[in-house]
DNA sequence: TCCAAAACAGGATGATCATCCTGTTTATAA
DNA sequence: TTATAAACAGGATGATCATCCTGTTTTGGA
């Protein structure tokens, strides 16, 4: 006898996933070819066909659970957790700085890396992406409001604050791409650091600095 | 008689690279076929080979003269012809956003777009994005430089204020085009805005307004 | 005028790619 | 056990695409 097949559903589907969020960060959406992906993950057309039926279904699989989630662990939870939106901010760039450069390359940040091939292509890719920006950015904002209501951080306007510190991290990260090379992540966090610093009145929460953990994936 | 033809290699070399820039833009390089540019510029087979043998050549020759020029005419000369970097900054920064206001859609950055797409998958490509991101870079900090030493803007670090300009403008673009909304970039803008107001001598540079007039490209 | 090179025309080609289709196997529920 | 649907296999297909090739026309210099 030869023959023995096990179905598992969920973790081929993880597999087609895990090749994918791969592939479209090194490669992009366009340049990866559904015939690579499945060599890759080991998968036949039938079985890709029955989980995701078109590019675009995988694509938005990709975006939905693993680029929102890459968000979320890189930025939202280490900010929450952070005990100021501003050490929070720190925290997270000086953690991928300090990947980057010991990993030697820099492929770039997936939200950003899609956003700018996929967004103006589809709508339904584009509202999935904007999604996670506006939640990246409401969790920063939510944590200087927060910090705000616990004494501290004067008269920053905590969406503003939140704009600047994607739009610095998403402009840094596309720089360090093209150069690659992550000091320019440093260099930003360090102009950052002078846009209004928390008055003058540092009380309890200020001189504290706390690690980063996670560092699966970059964003 | 039906047969005329006059050659004109400049002009059908300038109508290509005319379509391949606004076609990279809007559909990005992979998403953008030869057959398409073709039918667009109205060129032949023959005619695009022997100006651009092969599709890279295209966008090596797009990136280095189109994108580069985007960026000197919408960033590099406002920027040094302002009456001070931050003035410049925030002149094109509002010229920016209100051209795409009154525009109604955003199709992002020509640099950023490229580099997002092809800085990982070809050397070249990845060299010469990394040029203009340099040259960028390099224009505002000369202009802060120029600005201390006659007199004004304070202890500004003008390499670490000129990265955090140009990673918060790409950062905000890279958000407006996700978004269909320009106005993240007024956002960051004000945010910017706060960083190390120039100390607070703020003497004959102080209170003058200037208007961005170029606008026929967007970076 | 003549000739060589540049400029252009237009089709051929081979490779690639996303999708679809027809089966077969495995799991589930009745 | 049996019926039904889900899960998977693997090839077919048609469309697309970048490149190349052979040929013709134009241009500019000798």
């Amino acid at each position: 006898m030869r023959k023995k097949r096990t179905n598992d559903p969920e973790g081929m589907r993880r597999r087609v996933l895990d090749v994918a969020e791969d592939s479209f960060q090194a490669r992009g959406y366009h340049a990866s070819s559904l015939g690579d992906l499945m060599a890759a993950a080991g998968v036949t057309g039938g079985a890709l066909h029955h989980h995701f039926p078109t590019k675009k279904a995988l694509a938005l699989a990709v975006i939905e659970e693993r680029v929102a989630a890459a968000v979320q662990e890189t930025w939202i939870e280490p900010v929450r957790a952070a005990p100021s939106a501003r050490e929070g901010v720190r925290a997270v760039f000086e953690a991928v700085a300090a990947e980057l450069e010991q990993q030697g390359y820099v492929r770039g940040c997936p939200l950003n890396n899609l956003a700018h091939e996929l967004s103006l292509a589809d709508a339904d890719f584009r509202l999935a992406l904007a999604d996670i920006f506006a939640g990246w950015r409401l969790a920063i904002a939510d944590k200087v409001r927060a910090d705000q209501e616990a004494g501290g951080e004067g008269e920053t306007d905590p969406d503003r604050f939140a704009a600047l510190a994607v739009a610095a991290y998403s402009g840094a990260m596309s720089m360090a791409k093209t150069a690659q090379d992550a000091s320019v992540l440093r260099e930003c966090l360090e102009g950052l650091e002078s846009v209004e610093p928390p008055s003058s009145q540092n009380g309890s929460v200020a001189r504290r600095r706390r690690r980063v953990l996670r560092r699966q994936t970059i964003c």
